[in-house]
DNA sequence: CGGTTACATGAAACCGGTTACAGCGAGATG
DNA sequence: CATCTCGCTGTAACCGGTTTCATGTAACCG
């Protein structure tokens, strides 16, 4: 394995200027340094990061704390590779890499903390399954360059990413007042999650914007899971009065909700039309195709490789970054169902 | 940030009895180890990886090399997510860190091995989305401890993990032909990929097993997606003879198959009975949901990470190996429907 | 022509660990 | 009592880079 000493002696010069040659080109003579590029390659000469991270305390790492564990879920969601795969390649085309941590509940809390100083990462991303255990507080408060995703923290070095729920919301109650649908049902998500309390914001926003009332009968809350919209879909169709369409907070429980539809004997979106959230892939595959606020994944990981990358470059943390969502016409709200 | 002298000062030591107490515990004195050990603790005394990296030679990361080029499809299957969490949790109960590296693309064609000396890694682990470019072929012959999933190829410190695809596609058939179908046709993969000839050749197989004749109007080729799916059924439906059962390569063009009945006026299962591949989200969420099989897609990642950390422990290449996959029965090959 | 300046380079310390080797004291052995 | 072991610890070199500071040289100026 060549050494930067061993490269210097073949081109007869100190290690200080082969240094200099790849770090600060301009400051060496033209003719050594392109001895020493050439000489570099003919030998396969390549630096030794950790000594060089060593010397400099930069890594060029960024890591990742995603709480994969088993028994929460959440972290199944296609949502995550999307996220992961844009943070990915947009920190690498920044000259990061991406280093997973060990996931908590191994050791004791503060591991993320630990890592960080171990390696000497450069920064973090928390991709957050729901939870905001005291170990991220701890590491927002470190001092690195910390991006979370969905969960609106702030501070000096702290900043986050997040779709426009709210918005999404409306763009959904819009869409199903614009195909003439006036009683506009809801399932939310759970209350105390934070998509699921501004989607319901959203809705009643838009709904006040419309004049349409605002009936809590029509209001029922789900779990973002199937069996949860094909409940809450149910209590809806037992009510007094049949709304005409529904706001479904998420995917898997629009598609529990079809199907409690179907078994109630009633179409889509003839008797009743459908909005969901999320676009994953069964939105596009489940009869007659599911009409859904679809997120900006990929634009989340590189905003996020953006925010932590100019924290790390030593900007103050941006200010937090509200994607757009936009609405995807699908079979579920219009009256022809597509293929 | 504290250090090892200062640890070292702190109890009265060397720096050399400190790194014993850490690394070698049973040749240093209890007591100046349990001094060292509790004055680290009150200090918050961590080792520097790099530190320890570029003295040992050794970084405790493994590399993931996973080719995410969104040209190139595939890399969106829900497949990888779950081999992904896999890995990263073996690999952290084995004490070592998953790095992402920068895909191909990125400049000259072996970065990845340039990426691998650079940061000392330990091992790779591949995940192939369907090219094995000559950098990975470099990376493999480079010596480092290399798994690849889903791809045979082996070397003295190179092994591979891949599904059972042969005896799926076989508990496919016998499946459908318990349930008496005996007209049972195939929608393949591409011939090319991997999987696909596979799944064909484990079809074959179990027709002949059965004594049913092999037709050849019966085998149409797909694409694994959706649509290839769709197309391929419309020309099994076509066919002079119709099948009364079907055996899909990939569950997305089975989601596409199960569209196409539907269009033609037929049932699943009644008239024709589906078995896909996979297991994937939508499997079970599209009705009548879709009898298919599994891979164990954790597992993929357990077993990648056991051979990884065997070949860095030193251990010669173990033998390559191939999961067992298991049958899923759903509503599209039984004739009550479940919910 | 002496003195300043800019440019290019080298010597050496440093980053924070690990480890080969040597040394030392105490108890065991001849 | 001299010597040998054994257990424990310290010294110092080393891993492979970066960076401060000093130095030498050539060009420039009055």
């Amino acid at each position: 394995m060549a050494t930067i000493r061993e490269l210097a002696r073949l081109c007869g010069v100190s290690p200080a200027t082969v240094s200099r040659a790849f770090n600060n080109p301009e400051v060496v003579n033209a003719k050594t340094r392109e001895q020493v590029l050439r000489t570099a390659r003919q030998i396969g000469y390549l630096p030794n990061e950790s000594a060089r991270t060593l010397a400099t305390k930069k890594s060029f790492m960024v890591g990742l704390v995603w709480d994969t564990d088993h028994r929460r879920p959440g972290w199944r969601h296609p949502f995550f590779q999307e996220i992961l795969i844009g943070l990915k390649t947009a920190l690498s085309g920044r000259g990061y890499h991406l280093l997973m941590l060990a996931t908590s509940g191994e050791g004791t809390d503060d591991a993320h903390v630990r890592a960080v100083r171990r390696h000497n990462l450069d920064g973090v991303v928390m991709i957050d399954s729901g939870t905001w255990d005291p170990s991220l507080r701890r590491l927002a408060e470190s001092g690195v360059p910390c991006v979370s995703l969905d969960r609106p923290v702030q501070g000096p070095r702290t900043t986050y990413v997040t779709s426009d729920n709210v918005g999404g919301a409306r763009l959904a109650v819009r869409h199903l007042h614009e195909r003439g649908r006036r009683a506009i049902a809801t399932i939310t998500g759970p209350a105390h999650t934070r998509p699921g309390a501004e989607r319901l914001q959203g809705y009643q926003d838009e709904l006040t914007r419309l004049g349409l009332p605002y009936r809590p009968e029509f209001v029922v809350e789900g779990d973002f899971y199937l069996s949860g919209g094909h409940a809450a879909m149910r209590r809806l169709l037992e009510a007094d009065e049949r709304p005409d369409a529904v706001f479904v907070a998420g995917d898997e429980m629009a598609v529990g909700a079809l199907r409690a539809i179907g078994e109630a004997g009633l179409k889509v979106p003839e008797d009743i039309a459908l909005v969901g959230f999320d676009d994953i892939e069964v939105a596009a595959l489940v009869p007659p195709g599911l009409t859904t606020v679809a997120q900006d994944m990929a634009g989340f990981g590189t905003a996020a490789a953006e925010a932590v990358v100019s924290m790390i470059d030593g900007a103050d943390a941006p200010p937090p970054r509200i994607l757009p969502t936009t609405l995807v016409v699908r079979g579920s709200s219009t009256t022809s169902p597509e293929l």
